[in-house]
DNA sequence: ACCCCTTTGAAGTCT
DNA sequence: AGACTTCAAAGGGGT
């Protein structure tokens, strides 16, 4: 696989991974394509691709099509009337901007992606706002399909392509420099220097691509804020210049940490604010997302398709049909694109991000029935005549429960009294701080100070049940497979594991 | 209000 | 190491 080499072999490898792909030929695929197929992509081809792209949402319905059509498979069927309808105009298109280089179609979008990058991505910003920022651009946000990411294909000529500008589909990206550099009126080049952020010119413009979030901060050209160093960004997507960067993404509150806060008031409930409040920065764009944002408008306008899915199965089509010089762009704004984001951001990880997603709604589910463990465990105590205050040794509940480490092997860990030390990680205060502390090699799911404030994360209602204390001595207790005392009414599998007493099994009087 | 869908690529985690 | 998972964008649709 060729190594799309950026700017050469100056030591950069950040781009190290990208890699040309080979794709599959749409004929390969496992919808039917008319022969002929794509390898020369020739404005038959170009159709053919238009047209099965709009099949690609029922294509396989049409191929089993039987008795019952889905209600997707109409969807889609009316989708593809209503692109076959514009189709001649986009052949239209494609034929204008053919001019024998073989990438015609997508010349035009490349440019004007890149006049794009001058205002600041108008996704889910207001077209003022962004007619604000780019105003010394002057083409604004002409006529764009109404959203944001219209503005791209509104905008009719590069914003520095100069007439007689050749267009051979590499994004120019100097001139937006120059641009750019023209509008820093009031952020003096020494900043830059005094920062030590050095921005290679090439990297400027890519980072419009990114878009704010809707909830996000003021339209800005945020490019002068990379001229500020990342590590004195402020809070909500802020640099120090007050220009926010749009992969800053503030929390809207529907955001990541909401979960911790319902129901229970944990003792770090301030810090947990203040970590919902602290942005999110959101990972640096692939060549694909880079192509899918410049290119959706044109697809939108061309197919009268407003469904995302719809739009993204047909720009992904388009993609593999990009040749390879095509795909190249993309793969070099990208790197950049990762290159810039690691400059902004030295400290960032995609791990930041990652599993908040899932984690969010799987613990939203959980938590819904949180409270009736909660109370299901309250009853099962109650069944086994047992209290907190007797603190009856939760080994074990069904489900949603990890093994945080067993206080009886801390104790030993750490060499403490089994018969007076007990470990109380997480609400309890007393013995083991070593473990409270997080010092422990056994981890903690809720490690607490000594005084009770979390250090970690929050402790889960769960977590702080795992922790009851053991009402016996060790001495009582046994394996796990010694006794379970399981009250039939009990929706958990509670086990107390109790050696035999001289009364028999069960609970001992103390 | 919030998740799903749908795409590719990068980067993470898991086995 | 390779397989698998998650998240980036987008916005209509569904619950």
């Amino acid at each position: 696989m060729p190594q799309l080499g950026g700017g050469g072999g100056s030591g950069d490898d950040l781009g190290a991974t990208d890699e040309m792909l080979a794709f599959k030929d749409e004929g390969e695929q496992e919808e039917k394509i008319p022969q002929g197929g794509f390898p020369e992509r020739d404005l038959a081809d170009l159709k053919s691709s238009l047209v099965n792209e709009s099949e690609g949402a029922g294509s396989s319905g049409q191929a089993g099509s039987g008795p019952g059509q889905t209600e997707a498979l109409r969807r889609a069927q009316n989708s593809q009337r209503l692109y076959q309808d514009k189709l001649p105009d986009a052949l239209e298109e494609g034929l204008k901007a053919q001019d024998g280089s073989g990438v015609g179609m997508y010349k035009e979008s490349v440019y004007s992606g890149y006049n794009l990058l001058v205002h600041y991505p108008a996704n889910g910003v207001s077209a003022g706002a962004g007619a604000g920022a780019g105003a010394g651009a002057g083409s604004g946000t002409g006529a764009g399909a109404g959203t944001g990411a219209g503005a791209v294909s509104g905008a009719g000529q590069p914003l520095h392509a100069k007439p007689g500008q050749p267009s051979h589909g590499v994004p120019q990206i100097t001139p937006l420099y120059e641009h750019f550099s023209s509008h820093q009126t009031h952020v003096s080049a020494d900043i830059n220097q005094k920062q030590g952020v050095h921005r290679p010119l090439q990297t400027t413009d890519i980072s419009s691509f990114y878009s704010l979030s809707p909830g996000g901060v003021g339209q800005i050209s945020h490019t002068m804020g990379w001229f500020t160093h990342p590590s004195l960004m402020l809070g909500s997507g802020m640099h120090t210049t007050g220009i926010p960067h749009p992969a800053i993404v503030p929390h809207s509150g529907k955001q990541e940490l909401q979960h911790y806060d319902r129901g229970l008031k944990p003792p770090s409930e301030a810090k947990q604010e203040k970590e919902a409040k602290k942005p999110t920065i959101k990972k640096p764009l692939n060549a694909f997302m880079l192509y899918m944002k410049e290119m959706r408008a044109k697809v939108i306008a061309e197919c009268t398709l407003k469904e995302s899915a719809a739009i993204n199965q047909i720009l992904g089509r388009r993609w593999h049909a990009l040749s390879r010089e095509e795909q190249a762009k993309y793969y070099e704004l990208a790197r950049k694109e990762r290159q810039l984001h690691m400059q902004l951001y030295p400290g960032w990880s995609a791990r930041d991000n990652y599993g908040k997603k899932k984690r969010r709604s799987r613990e939203k589910h959980q938590e819904s029935n949180t409270g009736e463990k909660l109370k299901g465990l309250e009853e099962c105590l109650s069944t086994l005549q047992v209290t907190r205050e007797n603190e009856v040794f939760l080994e074990s509940l069904e489900e949603g429960l990890q093994d945080p480490g067993s206080p009886k092997k801390c104790r030993a860990r750490f060499g403490l009294n089994q018969q007076t030390d007990w470990c109380g990680p997480c609400r309890r205060k007393k013995k083991c701080i070593r473990y409270l502390q997080g010092e422990g090699e056994g981890r903690c799911t809720s490690p607490v100070s000594s005084d009770g404030s979390a250090i970690d994360s929050p402790p889960s209602p769960l977590d702080s049940l795992q922790y009851i204390r053991p009402a016996f001595t060790p001495d009582q207790l046994t394996s796990p497979t010694d006794f379970t005392h399981r009250p039939p009414s009990c929706p958990f599998s509670l086990s107390l594991h109790l050696k035999p007493t001289p009364h028999g099994v069960g609970l001992p009087a103390r």
